[in-house]
RNA sequence: GCCCCGAUGGUGUAGCGGCCUAUCAUCCGAGCCUGUCGAGCUCGGGACACGGAUUCAAAUUCCGUUCGGGGCGCCA
């Protein structure tokens, strides 16, 4: 069989060489002696030229494939400046593999749009356009380069169950599901084991996995599975080394993103400035006071709403012009639901607890967790949870726990910001929401 | 879960109770065209979400259902 060239393979050595390129069909203009097939691969489009003078049944054949249509194309590399990728393949022969049926459910080059609903009823073809494939080429150097950031950091992957018994914060949010003769939910954070490795001496770990909430939040910034990147370090001295931590990665990540990812960022219209470290502190008191300042944007018990959240963020992109931005020190009041937070020595009203927020998204929140056994089981006391339920996570506090912290981020929202897209879903190949289960 | 808005060819849309056997684009089909790159030109094809009500007359008004969009609460 004969190998099947890439566009990227195809360099001046191959000029006036037989080869065979594959792909889909995406476009064919015929200009009645000659006609332009643009077949589009994996790694981009390139063109297939043939002349009717030159071999009318094979003219005929070719121009006349459907659309979307999987073929084969063997012929003679010629290359032309004039043509994308500076060489055309002058078809000498081809194999329909697969024909597309018409019309299509969903264009992929038409030049119409289309709403997400449909594009995500038929993402198979969604997928096909260019730009699609790009930001999920993008989210792939985004994910590589998390890994190799942790690596680099003396963290260890780790891979915690996603079938659990508890959930870091309480029932509301979680699926339940049969687990043989018991009831069991799927996880919503690797909270706890995260925790648990720290009693176990691990260190440092960190976990890319997904995590699902049962929320009933239909939202363009909310799905029910996404991806949760999460690391936990121990020895830590406060809250403050898990910022160090977080904005070096958040940095890491977005300069991979620009640097391999170039290609592929043409097709998304931002200008992607990487931050300047440190990040900017906001705290969450100055945050309220802002807002109180507009007299809007705070909710009853002392946090921010939506609304609040947003205003922040274009507060701080019109004072300084920067996107990224902690906000810092959130009040035990209002982080109250997570037990593990660990409160201010001096003011037990706050907590060391922080957001990362890029343009009035959350991305990331974490902080230094609670190591000591008597004020852990006390604050899960005020949460009014059973001690029982977690006694597998309450054992390891009792038997040598560093203190520690970390932090969770939610990966398709770092995208979602960094390519400034509206809906969460489109940074999912086949995003899971409330009525959403197929494809 | 609550509030607001919407549903017209495969796709995206225009549409004042009668001028609607419904607009435009895209798409699909037939034809012309030897350098296209959003190819061009000619001709043709295809739709009022579903159920009920009001009316001489409903795509258009009203009610219900289903589906979709936006916002809120909550959060990654």
């Amino acid at each position: 069989m004969t190998e099947i060239t890439h566009i990227s393979s195809v360099d001046e050595d191959l000029h006036d060489q037989k080869i065979r390129m594959a792909g889909w069909i995406q476009d064919v203009r015929n200009l009645g002696g000659i006609a332009f097939i643009i077949m589009r691969e994996r790694e981009g489009v390139f063109q297939v030229t043939v002349i009717k003078k030159n071999d009318p049944e094979l003219f005929e054949k070719i121009a006349n494939v459907s659309r979307e249509s999987v073929v084969t194309v063997d012929g003679t590399v010629q290359g032309n400046e004039e043509v994308i990728n500076g060489f055309e393949l002058m078809a000498e022969s081809f194999e329909l593999i697969s024909e597309a049926g018409t019309p299509l459910p969903l264009g992929v080059i038409d030049k119409v749009g289309a709403d997400l609903d449909t594009r995500l009823n038929n993402r198979f073809l969604d997928l096909r356009k260019e730009k699609v494939l790009a930001l999920f080429k993008l989210r792939d150097i985004m994910e590589r380069a998390m890994r190799g950031f942790f690596t680099d950091n003396g963290f260890l992957e780790v891979h915690t169950p996603k079938i659990v018994a508890a959930g870091a914060e309480g029932g509301a949010t979680l699926f339940s599901l049969k687990y043989f003769d018991s009831e069991a939910y799927l996880a919503q954070s690797p909270q706890l084991y995260k925790q648990i490795l720290m009693g176990a001496g691990f260190e440092r770990v960190y976990e890319i996995a997904p995590a699902y909430r049962a929320e009933a939040s239909d939202t363009v910034r909310h799905i029910a599975e996404f991806i949760s990147v999460d690391a936990e370090m121990s020895f830590i001295k406060s809250s403050e080394d898990v910022m160090d931590l977080c904005e070096r990665l958040v940095y890491h990540v977005l300069k991979a993103m620009k640097e391999e990812g170039s290609h592929s960022l043409e097709l998304w219209p931002v200008d992607m400035v990487l931050p300047k470290l440190p990040l900017r502190r906001v705290t969450h008191e100055e945050c309220i006071g802002y807002l109180g300042g507009l007299g809007k944007g705070t909710d009853p018990e002392g946090g921010m709403d939506t609304e609040g959240e947003k205003l922040v963020g274009r507060w701080i992109r019109e004072k300084h012009g920067e996107d990224f931005y902690f906000i810092t020190e959130f009040p035990t009041s209002v982080v109250g639901r997570t037990f593990y937070a660990m409160r201010n020595v001096d003011d037990p009203e706050l907590t060391g607890y922080f957001d990362l927020g890029c343009r009035g998204l959350e991305i990331v929140s974490g902080g230094q967790r609670e190591h000591r056994y008597d004020v852990l089981t006390k604050q899960m006391e005020e949460n009014n949870l059973d001690f029982e339920e977690f006694e597998f996570y309450l054992k390891t506090f009792r038997f040598g726990m560093p203190p520690h912290g970390g932090f969770g981020l939610g990966a398709e929202r770092l995208l979602q910001t960094v390519l400034d897209i509206k809906n969460i879903r489109e940074c999912v190949l086949f995003p899971r929401d409330r009525v959403r289960l197929v494809p």
